[in-house]
RNA sequence: GGUCCCGUAGCUCAGCUGGAUAGAGCAACUGACUUCUAAUCAGUAGGUCACAGGUUCGAAUCCUGUCGGGAUCACCA
C-alpha cells in the first residue's frame, strides 16, 4: 500500500470519528499543493463539509487537527478556505523514494490475467511505409507497450492487404515496363520498386484516360448524362467509370486480379515475388522503428474467412437473407443502417472478413481483448463489426476498442500515393538522423565515441523527436505535417527528454563508488524540487494504469516531459555532486538515480531509446 | 440531412473523473556556460478557453443550442 492510500485511509478514519460518517477513500480529492501555498498535499474539504454542517474552513481545521494527532505521515497542516493544505514527515520522503528506488520495475502494474491484442500498422502491398503509417505504427506500438506495463499479456498483430486490384496494378505495371528488373539486380529497396511502378501505372493510365478524351467514345459518354454541364469536370469525376469500363489497362489489371484467383501458376508467381519484395522492405522499415509483431496476417488468408460465422449468424436470426441471396445484419434499433455482411454471389466483404479474424485470434491466441488502431475514417465500420460481434455472443465481444486517429496532411492537404505526393517513412528517418546530427555536429559536442557509436546515437535523438512529435498529441486530432519545417529539438521534445537523462548518467559516473542509497533518512531538509520530484515520481504507477485505460500514449508522454522539465530545474539550481553532507548527497543521488529510471521506462512505453551520453 | 471527432496565446499543444490566479514548447526580446553535459536554466511579452444559455458555493472541464473545421453514412478496402 503506498503512503497516499494510507493516507486516505487516515483521513476517512479521522471523518468517521469526527462526524460518525463512513467515507469510501478512494473518493477523497488529495492533489499535490499549488506551489504559492505552503503544503505538501492539498485535501479537498467542500465535498466533505455536509458531513460537519459546518464551513468548509472549519472542517478543514477540524480534519487538519485530528490527522496531525493520528496520523504517522502527516506533520502539519494549514486551511485556505475548503483547502487544507498537508505537510509531510521527513520519512515520508525517504520512505517513498527508497520504494520507488528499492522496487523492480516500478510502476509496472501487477497481472490482469488477460490476453490483449493490438492490430496496427496493416499496410498495402503495393507501395512503401509511408508518414500516415508511422502515426498508426507509433500509436499502436506505444498501446501494446503501455498495456503490457499495466499488466496486460499483449500480442502484437498486423493484417497485410496483400492482394486485390492496388497490387495488381503494380503487377501489371512491371510486367509491362519492369524490364526484369529487382531488388537484388538494381539495388533498390523492395517496397519502393514496388511503388514505383504503381505510380507508373497511374501515370500511364492517367495518359490514357486523356487521350480517350477527346475520343468519339467519350463524346459520346458525356452526351448522354446531363448531370455535370462542365466537360472538364464530368472527367474528373469519371475515372472510376472510365477504368472499369473503357480502360485497356484497367481491363488489363482486372484480368490479372482474376487469374490470380484462379491462381494461375504465373500470375502467382509474380504475386510471390513482388510481395516479398515489398514484405522485405517493410521489416527493413520496421527494424529502424523498432517494433515488431508477434504475429502477421495476410488478407490473401483470411479474405474468405468469416462465411461460416454469417452461416450460424443466420441461424441463429442476427442476420437475414434477401431475395438475391445476399445476407444482411439490420442494426437499425442500435441506431445504426442495415449493412450487407455476405455477397449475393456467395463472397465475402470487408466486415466478414473481420468477423472472421476476429475469430481467427481468439482461435490462434485466446484473446479477450483486442484494440484495433486504424484511421477515423473508418468508425462506422467498427461500431458496425463491434455490435455484430456482440450480437453474435462472441467470447471477446465485450472488449473490443478501436483507437482511432486523425489523418496525418501536408500542408498542401492529403497525401496522395497515386501521384506519388507522400512523404515515405524511410525517408523522414534518414532525414531525422541527419537532422541530429547537424545539430550535433553545429553543437560540437559528443566527442571521443567511433563513428558508429556516434551515428547510433544521432539515430536515437532522430528517432525519439519524430517519436515524441507523434506521440505527445492526442491521437484523435489531425495533424499537419509540413516536412519543409523540420521537427524541433529543442524545448518540449524527445531529445529534452533524452538530455534529462544523459545528465543524470553523466552525474552517475562521475559519483561511481562514492554513495550509499542506503544512507539517506538523516537528510530532512528537503527544498521544493526535491519534493516535487518525488510526487511526480510515485504518481508513475497511476500515470500507467489511466494511460492504458484510456489507450493515450500522450499522456506518458506529457508525464515525461512534466518529470524531466522538474529534473531540469532542480539541476540547474542545485548542484549535487557538490553537496557537502553525506547523506545529502546520498538522498539527491538516489533521487536523480530514480528519475533517470523513471524516464527510460517511461520513454521505453512510446518506444524510445535512450542515449547514456549525447 | 443523421452520427462521430476537433475548436484553449501568432504557431504546435497540455489541462477536461468540476476546485485556489488557465499551463508548456516554438517564434520575438533580455540574461546565465573557467563550475555535475547550455539539446539546459531564469526572465519579458503574448488569453472574450469558438459563441450563447443552463446546472453549481465554484465551469476551459458537465448539459443544451449555435457557429467554424474534419470524417462517415458502398454488394470498395
Amino acid at each position: 500500500m503506498s503512503a497516499l492510500t494510507k493516507l486516505k485511509a487516515d483521513i476517512a478514519k479521522a471523518i468517521k470519528k469526527l462526524t460518525g460518517q463512513e467515507v469510501e477513500p478512494k473518493t477523497l480529492t488529495l492533489s499535490s499543493t499549488r506551489k504559492e501555498f505552503e503544503g505538501d498535499y492539498t485535501l479537498l474539504v467542500f465535498p466533505l463539509a455536509r458531513y460537519f454542517g459546518k464551513s468548509p474552513e472549519e472542517v478543514g481545521k477540524l480534519i487538519g487537527e485530528e490527522l496531525k494527532a493520528s496520523s504517522t505521515v502527516v506533520d502539519d497542516y494549514n486551511t485556505i478556505k475548503g483547502f487544507l493544505n498537508l505537510s509531510f514527515a521527513p520519512e515520508y520522503w525517504t520512505d517513498t523514494l527508497t520504494a520507488i528506488n528499492t522496487t523492480e520495475n516500478f510502476g509496472k502494474g501487477a497481472p490482469k490475467d488477460k490476453r490483449v491484442m493490438v492490430e496496427f500498422s496493416s499496410p498495402n502491398t503495393n507501395k512503401p511505409l509511408h508518414l500516415g503509417h508511422i502515426r498508426n505504427i507509433l500509436l499502436g506500438w506505444s498501446v501494446s507497450k503501455i498495456m503490457d506495463a499495466a499488466g496486460y499479456e499483449v500480442i502484437t498483430t498486423q493484417v497485410v492487404n496483400d492482394r486485390g486490384i492496388a497490387i495488381c496494378k503494380s503487377m501489371l505495371a512491371w510486367e509491362k515496363w519492369g524490364d526484369g528488373i529487382t531488388p537484388e539486380n538494381s539495388g533498390k529497396k523492395g517496397d519502393f520498386l514496388v511503388g514505383d511502378f504503381y505510380v507508373k501505372f497511374n501515370t500511364e493510365f492517367s495518359k490514357e484516360y486523356s487521350d480517350w478524351q477527346t475520343s468519339k467514345e467519350a463524346e459520346a459518354v458525356f452526351k448522354n448524362q446531363n448531370e455535370i454541364q462542365d466537360k472538364a469536370k464530368f472527367f474528373d469525376e469519371y475515372k472510376n467509370n472510365y477504368f472499369n469500363e473503357y480502360s485497356k489497362l484497367g481491363s488489363e489489371a482486372r484480368q490479372m486480379l482474376l487469374k490470380w484467383e484462379n491462381k494461375e501458376s504465373e500470375t502467382m508467381e509474380l504475386w510471390k515475388n513482388m510481395n516479398s519484395w515489398v514484405l522485405n522492405g517493410f521489416d527493413q522499415t520496421y527494424d529502424k522503428l523498432g517494433v515488431h509483431f508477434t504475429k502477421s496476417y495476410f488478407e490473401s488468408d483470411t479474405y474468405i474467412l468469416g462465411r461460416s460465422i454469417v452461416e450460424e449468424g443466420l441461424k441463429k436470426g442476427v442476420f437475414y437473407k434477401e431475395k438475391d441471396g445476399s445476407i444482411w445484419v439490420d442494426l437499425t434499433d442500435a441506431n445504426m443502417d442495415k449493412k450487407i455482411v455476405l455477397r449475393s454471389d456467395g463472397t465475402s466483404l470487408y466486415i466478414t472478413q473481420d468477423i472472421g479474424t476476429a475469430e481467427l485470434r481468439y482461435k490462434d491466441f485466446n484473446t479477450e481483448k483486442m484494440i484495433y488502431v486504424v484511421g477515423d475514417e473508418q468508425e462506422y465500420h467498427f461500431k458496425v463489426l463491434f455490435e455484430i460481434l456482440k450480437r453474435l455472443e462472441r467470447p471477446y465481444a465485450s472488449d473490443m476498442y478501436h483507437l482511432s486517429y486523425g489523418m496525418v496532411e501536408l500542408p498542401t492537404g492529403k497525401m496522395k500515393s497515386r501521384e506519388g505526393k507522400v512523404v515515405d517513412a524511410d525517408d523522414l528517418i534518414n532525414q531525422m538522423t541527419l537532422e541530429a546530427r547537424a545539430n550535433a555536429e553545429e553543437k560540437g559536442i559528443i566527442d571521443g565515441s567511433s563513428d558508429k557509436e556516434r551515428n547510433e546515437i544521432y539515430r536515437k535523438i532522430g528517432m525519439a523527436a519524430l517519436k515524441f512529435f507523434i506521440l505527445k498529441v492526442n491521437p484523435k486530432r489531425r495533424m499537419i505535417f509540413n516536412p519543409e519545417e523540420s521537427v524541433d529539438l529543442q524545448g518540449q521534445t524527445g531529445p529534452y527528454i533524452q538530455n534529462a537523462y544523459v545528465r543524470i548518467k553523466s552525474i552517475m559516473r562521475k559519483a561511481e563508488g562514492t554513495y550509499d542509497f542506503n544512507d539517506i533518512s538523516g537528510y530532512k531538509d528537503f527544498n521544493s524540487h526535491e519534493k516535487n520530484l518525488i510526487t511526480t515520481l510515485s504518481s508513475y504507477p497511476n500515470t500507467i494504469q489511466q494511460a492504458a485505460e484510456e489507450y493515450e500514449p500522450s499522456a506518458i508522454a506529457n508525464y515525461v516531459y512534466d518529470l524531466a522539465k522538474k529534473y531540469h530545474k532542480y539541476y540547474s539550481e542545485i548542484r549535487i555532486l557538490g553537496t557537502e553532507d553525506k547523506s545529502a548527497r546520498n538522498f539527491r543521488l538516489a533521487l536523480s538515480y530514480s528519475v533517470a529510471q523513471i524516464l527510460k521506462s517511461g520513454m521505453d512505453l512510446l518506444g524510445i531509446e535512450m542515449p547514456e551520453r549525447m
